[in-house]
DNA sequence: TGTACATCAGTGAACGCGCGTTCACTGATGTAC
DNA sequence: TGTACATCAGTGAACGCGCGTTCACTGATGTAC
């Protein structure tokens, strides 16, 4: 396995230098997810995959750790993306189900990337800006549980604490399966339906 | 720091070499502990914290997921007990609740511990006996919520499948609320409680 | 009771590896005059 | 239009580190005779 490859990428144009930057993340959030660990994500993997000598990723990043979260930041991005992205129903209880949803499938189908989100507690001490940004997706379920009580089809009075519980059991379910693939695990639609009816206090309306 | 001490530890009388294989595995379960990630976990650092040299390690595990193996073996039976030591009651929601609460205080006061049980998909293939003591602990949860079901406390027709929806959801409120410290959580107990009384359909005695 | 010897419980030096990071550099390209 | 030069986008060699693992070894201790 060598460092460098003869027949290289070409070097960007002039004025076109921050390109490579796109690339480290790129390559670094693919790694991640092809490799299964932070810990494959090394400075020079990153820049084997790319084609570049190691020191060159020092002119768009810092450190390795700054990639790292450069792949943190676009990784929450896409999963708030995944949990607001759906076809809005008049009924406030298929909207919340189908954000968890959203949720737990991009868990189940990116374990690797969802588990720098969620797998440890963060290192790095993050802004205010950075912060509400990292709990949008939470928000997010907080305000479709709130509909549904105020539509009368959730009898919760602590939405924010049953939001809470519904995070967490949904954050379980997602992990435990990608822990336990051959575990006999009832089908994901039916348990993510339940937890949220169950736990959500939800009214057959 | 030193890979080696002159103050080093006594060695063992003949016929007592094997005490060295329990001290290995103490070592690295407290390194794990302590540090909060299998990776602090070489072989290096178990024995400059037994004051051996690293070679000596070879006399007792074949190699260094050997050692993680014995202390993944050790934990497991650690957290079932956690998860079947409590005081019984005449009431069988009691005891369900108790076994879910040891579970995830287990989980919550050694989170390095119990992610190398759970956080990743095993990497070596157990055999059966092994796979038998690892889902010990929630064998125990089926038992205990067909003992509600029994006593007319529970009105699940499967229980099977509600007590891997609970047992994704204890997962998850431990991990999560290791995750995110600093977030709002609702009590653990008033959680705990809560997510076994609603995904258990537990009835008020 | 004395002694040669086998065995046990380790040690110490060395290896090659991939890593993050530093350093001095190179060669193409745009720009001022 | 030509040319000197600054700048940009990188490169290549080297460093020290901790790691897993191999190897030949050592010194205390129990045992056979």
């Amino acid at each position: 396995m060598r460092d460098t490859t003869s027949t290289g990428r070409p070097r960007n144009r002039r004025g076109e230098g921050r390109l490579l930057r796109a690339e480290i993340v790129a390559a670094a959030a693919g790694i991640l997810a092809r490799e299964g660990g932070e810990e494959a994500v090394t400075l020079r993997s990153v820049a084997r995959e790319i084609g570049i000598a190691a020191p060159s990723i020092y002119a768009h990043f810092d450190d390795r750790q700054a990639i790292i979260d450069a792949v943190v930041d676009e990784a929450f991005a896409e999963l708030h993306r995944r949990v607001t992205s759906y076809d809005r129903s008049p009924d406030p209880v298929h909207n919340l189900v189908a954000g968890c949803m959203g949720y737990v499938r991009f868990a189940l189908e990116q374990p690797a990337t969802y588990r720098i989100l969620f797998g440890l507690a963060p290192t790095t001490p993050v802004d205010a800006e950075t912060a509400g940004r990292r709990t949008a997706g939470f928000t997010a379920l907080v305000d479709a549980l709130t509909v549904c009580v105020a539509a009368g089809r959730s009898t919760s009075t602590e939405p924010f604490s049953d939001s809470a519980d519904i995070w967490s059991a949904l954050h379980g379910t997602a992990t435990l399966r990608t822990s336990r693939p051959s575990f006999p695990w009832p089908p994901l639609e039916r348990s993510v339906r339940q937890l949220v009816q169950r736990l959500g206090l939800i009214v057959i309306g």
